[in-house]
DNA sequence: TCCACCCTTACGGGGCGTCACAGTCA
DNA sequence: TTGACTGTGACGCCCCGTAAGGGTGG
């Protein structure tokens, strides 16, 4: 005698509501497998661990269309599609990292300026969402004609000066940002920055933003060197 | 004399579809300032910047209708509105390392056995929807009535005996999980848990996927713990 | 005349929530 | 009669994609 479910107790022991068990039945993904005189839905337990395997694999992402076709086609590889899954799965847990490193640059600059630039916002997202190859020329997205000029000349030729600085900073991130050696790097890092950007402050301060809020893709500096610099600089004139 | 833009040039701008911009128009969410005679859209730097505001906050998560009461209602305070929005990302992030979690569980089983129990599956759902409240109850929705007493009485009676021996391997995390040190630390796992879960083995695995897959919530115990203890099992019968 | 833009109108889709109305069994 | 449970049917939502069919300026 096999034990047989009602609609409701069905939903009951699968957090499922009626009306997407008809719906369910409707496209013909779980079509109880009997039916009482008065027409109502009798399901057993196969239909049970049908439906348990639905509410799995929707939780890990998959539309009712894929489910759909991972039950009709006998040989769909599970295995396969779940790790393929996992791909999807990644890829929106680092898009909505970006959004959070977002977030947390516009709500700096709110916090600092009193106003936020939206411009800056959608401009972010541009560079967010280049792809591999395009990743390298996220300045483009980021600044003006003018600026991108001054910017590959300076930052990208004398890439081996910035590198080795910030290998100092990285050997020093124990100490104290209050310390005197924060203080000297801090120093370090001004006078290679203004000799590059002396002449074009804002764009100084611009690259300096985007570097403290992650915004830059396959940064080659190390996020702590970043954050630390920071610290220091704040220490020193809040 | 301003600046104006043909709807296919603020597009190109900001990427956006021309139907969305139709349909922002529809919905009254972005109306170009002006007409021109061919009834063609024309918007200014107004509407462009108001684009770009909107195209940010849709990225951060935002409806078109938030964004809709952010622009309609002045004192609308983007700043707090910008940190909900900041929970809620937070929130859709833990959700989905919660799936990723669970889609490793799937696939290590399958790896093992051949066939996914998807009955687990729901189950672990069910754990990782808990409220804070009911977290620490999360063993009656994975175990059985009987399995969840035998688990009441010896693993919460006992807590300060596995406490103490999670600590020591705390200690010894370094150490190979190949070495005589690790041998010896599971050999003392072994004996505590089968003291407890000794006549019932079948509770023994279950639990120990549990705490492998990292399912538990609010766990006790470092997961590196369990990870190392895994490795060291691995290691001796393979 | 042809082309490049632009317009409006309308259907569809995904995954149900939410009525409205009716039947059945205790 | 009441009321708990179930059935079917249909509309709505949200954010557009994707036509279809037609206008205008060069």
């Amino acid at each position: 005698m096999k034990k047989m479910y009602s609609i409701t107790e069905l939903c009951q022991l699968t957090s499922v509501s009626v009306r997407t068990l008809h719906y369910y039945d409707e496209i013909n993904l779980l079509t109880p497998s009997f039916r009482a005189n008065n027409r109502h839905r009798r399901y057993d337990e196969n239909d049970l661990a049908r439906l348990q395997q639905i509410v799995t694999l929707k939780y890990l992402g998959f539309s009712l269309k894929q489910i759909h076709k991972i039950f009709k086609d006998n040989k769909f590889d599970i295995y396969a599609s779940l790790k393929m899954q996992g791909e999807a799965l990644a890829e929106e847990r680092a898009r909505i990292k970006k959004a959070c490193n977002l977030l947390d640059y516009l709500i700096h600059q709110r916090e600092s300026n009193k106003v936020i630039d939206w411009s800056v916002g959608s401009k972010i997202i541009g560079i967010l969402n280049l792809n591999e190859n395009d990743k390298a020329n996220w300045y483009k997205k980021y600044l003006d004609n003018a600026e991108s000029t001054t910017y590959e000349k300076f930052a990208k030729t004398r890439t081996r000066e910035w590198l080795a600085l910030f290998e100092e900073i990285k050997k020093n991130l124990k100490s104290s940002p209050d310390s005197d050696v924060a203080k000297n790097l801090l120093k370090k890092w001004h006078k290679l920055a203004d000799a590059a950007y002396g002449k074009t402050p804002a764009l100084k301060t611009k690259l300096w933003e985007a570097y403290k809020a992650g915004l830059i893709p396959d940064m080659p500096y190390d996020k702590k060197v970043i954050t630390y610099l920071s610290k220091a600089g704040e220490k020193i004139s809040p």
